[in-house]
DNA sequence: GCCCTGTCATACCCGGCGGGTATCACCGAA
DNA sequence: TTCGGTGATACCCGCCGGGTATGACAGGGC
């Protein structure tokens, strides 16, 4: 009655997303004619008009974006149940709730300091087995919100904490990362408006949430790749300090005195109740 | 294939919380043969026992608890999208996404503040229309949750924030309520353990989500009648300063000066997107 | 020891609904 | 005008969710 069923979330987020119900029905793998019947059903069922189906395409009205929001949630929710469930399954220990944690941890980020939490982690007499699944840019909070992780390594203020309970790890500044040979990385410290606007060497670009900003610089894949164009001499970039630990030789590093500090939290769902996470957390803690 | 449908989560939750697949489906509304399947299916599904059917009754594995947690926060969330999306849906304001508000607020507290603070949207030229929805004492977590409520008030650390974004609108100290005759009410300040020990006058106890602390104290329900055991010389308790709007002339107050400070709460969803809400919880903070 | 009771599982049947195919109605562009 | 492309409608079918009847099994009372 005022619940909805997760098919209908996945269908009505399959149209809204694609603003199409052919191409909606063909990622659901189903054909057209039941989508459409489906969304008209659980629009009558919800008393509610989501889309406007006007001449060429389809549109959201405001109820239809709500449900746009909310229904991922709801959805990824579900998802996250059913895969936590899952991987709690093989461990059946009473009143423990599975020996195994999955740790996001944005690729190269933190390096030193994640090795020295899952060394001190490992040490624990009751330490469970920790994997660390390897995630893109933002792809962090997803993780955790859909399941695929338990727990993960967060940057703010790149990486959004919100809807996570979360706790400081480490505080630390940003360098500019140059070309070894170009004439500024001689300088003492460098700001934020002379790295962005440095003469042929256009600041480089990585996705957030999947977009990336606009701009003149390259658009970046991966960190290997950011670095040798930036040893190429064909990009600039602004890094925490501990970056320094996968640079080449061929890069040089000044401080940037006034781009914000990079704050690395360790951040889970907030219901989460896992003996398992508390000790992890208490370790990062403690480090 | 990885995601799980409300059915079964509606399912599986009236049996782990009965613990009693007849009275499971009793309250659900079928008979007990079918949810038996639906259970047996579900933990086929997902390759995982989740209950243990042992002689004389039904008890959770690890897996169950988990499932138990994570599929209550999938099933409010999926409420949640319906509701508010139902509550949008009025409003085809282009853009904009619903121009109707649910404030959750503890039964008379922070009266004042919240009179303050709806005069004050109000008159915010693009005001939406508040409704203000009572609550029982820690329920307004669960009104977030499964969408009833759009935006609370909420009291740390009675109330727990965790899961919601928040901003802190007021810090206050606590004192006692005590009948107004009584000896101690002569006193200038207080500490708890000497309100907590007053012979005769046991502290009233009302409940934490849905459970009352043991002691001698009477259970209490709402908080006329809290007043009136207080008026009486039945009971006596410790709250926020701002109850003294409510309080009658037989009774009086004291400072307790090593209670922990109460900071009122706007709390809200931390994935809202509506115009709405902002607007609100910039009138609240400027405050 | 018996039977009886309470519990969950099994067996079987049926109706509804979710999904498919074929087709229509509509609009915009050539 | 016609044609391509869109979403909606019509109709059919098979599956599965739900119901009833019954079984299997373990305790508790007499």
């Amino acid at each position: 009655m005022d619940t909805l069923e997760t098919r209908e979330l996945r269908y009505f987020l399959a149209v809204a997303e694609e603003l199409h119900f052919g191409r909606a029905a063909e990622r659901l793998g189903m054909a057209q004619p039941p989508l459409s019947r489906a969304i008209q059903q659980l629009e009558r069922r919800l008393g509610v008009a989501l889309l406007t189906r006007n001449r060429r395409g389809v549109a959201l009205t405001g109820a239809g974006e709500v449900l746009l929001h909310e229904g991922r949630a709801a959805l990824d929710a579900a998802t996250a149940a059913a895969r936590r469930t899952r991987r709690a399954g093989g461990a059946d220990a009473p009143g423990g709730s599975g020996n195994r944690l999955v740790l996001a941890v944005k690729a190269a980020a933190a390096h030193d300091l994640l090795q020295k939490l899952l060394d001190a982690y490992a040490a624990q007499p009751d330490a469970a087995e920790i994997e660390v699944l390897p995630s893109g840019m933002c792809e962090q909070e997803e993780m955790l919100r859909d399941g695929r992780a338990d727990v993960a390594l967060m940057h703010a203020p790149f990486d959004s904490l919100a809807g996570f309970d979360s706790e400081e790890l480490m505080r630390e500044g940003q360098i500019a990362v140059l070309p070894a040979g170009h004439p500024l990385a001689a300088r003492r410290t460098l700001t934020l408006a002379e790295v962005g606007d440095i003469p042929g060497l256009p600041l480089a670009r990585w996705p957030r949430h999947g977009v990336y900003p606009p701009g003149p610089g390259p658009e970046i894949r991966d960190q290997t790749q950011l670095a040798q164009l930036i040893a190429l001499g064909r990009t600039v970039t602004v890094f925490p300090e501990s970056a320094r630990s996968w640079l080449w030789a061929a890069h040089a590093t000044v401080p940037v005195t006034d781009a914000p500090p990079v704050v690395t939290h360790i951040a889970w769902p907030p219901h989460s109740r896992s003996v398992a996470l508390a000790g992890l957390i208490r370790t990062a803690t403690g480090l």
